[in-house]
DNA sequence: GTAGTATACGGAATCTCTTTCCGGTTAGCA
DNA sequence: TGCTAACCGGAAAGAGATTCCGTATACTAC
């Protein structure tokens, strides 16, 4: 089903190992460079034509703006829902890992405000990719799981951190927040994405109201 | 653009009256009745074929479920998402009528209160439709627009009514209530309509919470 | 009731993708 | 340097959307 070649895929690693049957699993042999190499350029030009099309550009718009054939698109992606599915989990990656550069880089607090702030620019790139996730396609459905098992923790860490600092108060949970903002970043009547920022800026300020600054 | 021929449109009806040009205006002279007896059946088809196959169903299938031929369904909805956005603002119609039955039925608030699971009912069935909105594809723009113009004032008035009646508390808009409502039946992860139905009466129920009974 | 005509009908033909297939390359290895 | 499993490209097949046009029918006028 979503066991799609590509190395993004939710379950591409392992399965290299003793597998328990005992038989001598063939090691899967890693990709040759110049699949890899194209993989990476499909998935580039799949998430710029998505932006400029929209997710229904054609394969063969893909194809060339990678500068490869249709067939190569199809190998490493089977079905349509593939790429999409791959452009979307490679984004859902990126908003994951930037959470501990930013832990890194600043206190707990301001980084878990800027987390979030990138959590809503990665969720306002996917206003088309996301109806997708809700249209009902079964090609979809290990997407929302992908995202809580990546995003859930990112931020989770992040809210510890800045709840141990007392600049948030306690009893949010990374899912609830991580729902709120997503719902508030839903495209509203005419509003844009500042509508949604205002909207978000509103919930953090609600997050440091009540804390506890230093401790009790 | 959503100029279609269908009865349902969003702005179908005047426009034969005394235009202010003062020339001779043709008038539209009213549909043929076969004509208006397959629109009918096609929209009563596409929303059983959307039911069941998607909202991508094939044109073909809706066309033979009406029991006319392709030819027909495209003289009537030029392009695929006319058709949607057809059988979208059907349902908001019917939605929206339902307030003022139920209004005429029972007490405001248990109208107000039965009004809003008829709308979680309504978004229900909108789960792939209601995807295709947030697409992004301008063929929809109108849509959003025809919701509120249609769906405010009902809610509106069921609002008021109980307000007035002292069964809800005051100061909340329809919009947003419109709006809440709608967020919360979004398909969450695993949850079904349970789920959407137990947060949509933990609403209702704050709505009652703090009203004035009768009179201060 | 009947003729005339604007409308509407059906479905074959066309166009636009998506997906499959396969002969011709090439990276990785001995 | 030679082998071969992987990979590549694009032609061809398949599927659905949309258009076209000859035929049929509902309305209007007489």
């Amino acid at each position: 089903m979503a066991a799609n070649t590509a190395s993004t895929g939710v379950d591409s690693v392992e399965s290299a190992g003793s597998a328990t049957s005992g038989g001598p699993v063939r090691a899967p042999r890693r990709l040759r460079v110049d699949a890899q190499r194209n993989i990476d350029s499909l998935l580039g030009a799949a998430k710029a034509a998505f932006g400029t099309s929209g997710v229904d550009a054609p394969a063969k718009e893909i194809a060339d703006l990678a500068g490869v054939g249709v067939g190569t698109l199809y190998r490493h992606f089977p079905q349509r829902s593939d790429l999409v599915v791959a452009v979307i989990q490679r984004d859902i990656d990126a908003c994951a890992d930037a959470a501990s550069t930013l832990s890194a880089a600043y206190e707990p607090g301001v980084a878990l405000a800027k987390w979030l702030y990138r959590y809503t620019e990665f969720l306002a790139t996917k206003r088309g990719l996301a109806a997708a996730l809700h249209s009902g396609d079964p090609a979809f459905d290990a997407l929302p799981g992908y995202f809580f098992r990546r995003l859930g923790p990112a931020l989770g860490s992040l809210l510890e951190a800045a709840t141990a600092s007392g600049e948030i108060r306690a009893g949010i949970s990374s899912k609830d927040l991580l729902y709120a903002v997503a719902n508030l970043c839903l495209p509203v009547a005419d509003e844009g994405v500042a509508y949604s920022q205002r909207m978000v800026a509103l919930l953090i300020d609600g997050l440091r109201y009540g804390a506890e600054p230093q401790r009790s």
